[in-house]
DNA sequence: CTAGAACTTAAAGTTGACTTTAAGTCAAGC
DNA sequence: GCTTGACTTAAAGTCAACTTTAAGTTCTAG
């Protein structure tokens, strides 16, 4: 398969598939004059990068996360201490996307006085000094 | 309290909140001799956007979210459907999120022989057509 | 009164994850 | 053989949400 057939599968540029390819997150697939030709899997590997992405990983983490799982088996410490952390990192998601959407939920049909009052809700908290963290 | 103190008080930069008075999102507070002096209440709103802007949405959004609350009251349609579609996502983003949780779980102590084995757990699937979009 | 910390602005820089562009080369059907 | 669409590369552009910089002004403590 052809990269514009990838793209398409994966509904996704063929530009992107070739930043992957540089960013050394998929591997370089064999060619026939000078393009590239793609085994039937390098979908599953194409989409478990968009999801893991699309999940907040950033390209750097996938990188460790899929060499790690290459070679199987009793997957390595690094790749252990990522995915825990990542665990954490999800139930942490969680449990503020449930305030969100109940604060939402009740803004939808509150007749509250002031913003303060429904905000209260949420018990919003300083972040605890980790300045300087882009989305 | 000047912005260096609301910024601290907020746990983020000084430039930030300039930042959300240009784009329109925090109303520029008074001034003595040139310098903003806000009023305590500039806190509650600053931390609700850094909120919000956590949780995904866009600071364009935040500005109808905020705009359209000002007022109180019933809120209006664009605020309702804009409220409504956030739940929704909201509800994604925790399925998914549940998702990556068990397969990273799994992964941790599985003797998978191949990738492919696990990752059927996530059913990925691609986009829907839903190209350039951006995370 | 003065040093220096904190403030002001506009403009340019940063980051990650791509996309777009330019200038070609390759492949498939007629 | 030729056209047309898909492919190739490197380099530059884009986007949001800020941050940094530069060149000043103002506030506060001593």
């Amino acid at each position: 398969m052809k990269i514009g057939e990838l793209a398409r599968r994966a509904g996704m540029r063929a530009s992107a598939i070739r930043y992957y390819e540089k960013m050394g997150i998929l591997a370089a697939p064999e060619r026939t004059g000078g393009q590239r030709r793609y085994a039937s899997d390098a979908l599953d590997r194409v989409l478990l990068i968009r999801f893991a992405s699309e999940m907040g990983f950033t390209l750097g983490e996938i990188k460790v996360f899929l060499n790690g799982l290459r070679d199987a088996a009793p997957v390595g410490p690094r790749w252990r201490k990522l995915a825990e952390r990542k665990i954490r990192e999800v139930d942490e998601a969680v449990r503020r996307s449930r305030r969100l959407k109940s604060l939402l939920e009740h803004l939808l049909d509150c007749r509250c006085a002031s913003l303060g009052v429904c905000v209260e809700k949420l018990s919003l908290s300083p972040r605890v000094r980790q300045l300087n963290g882009r989305r």
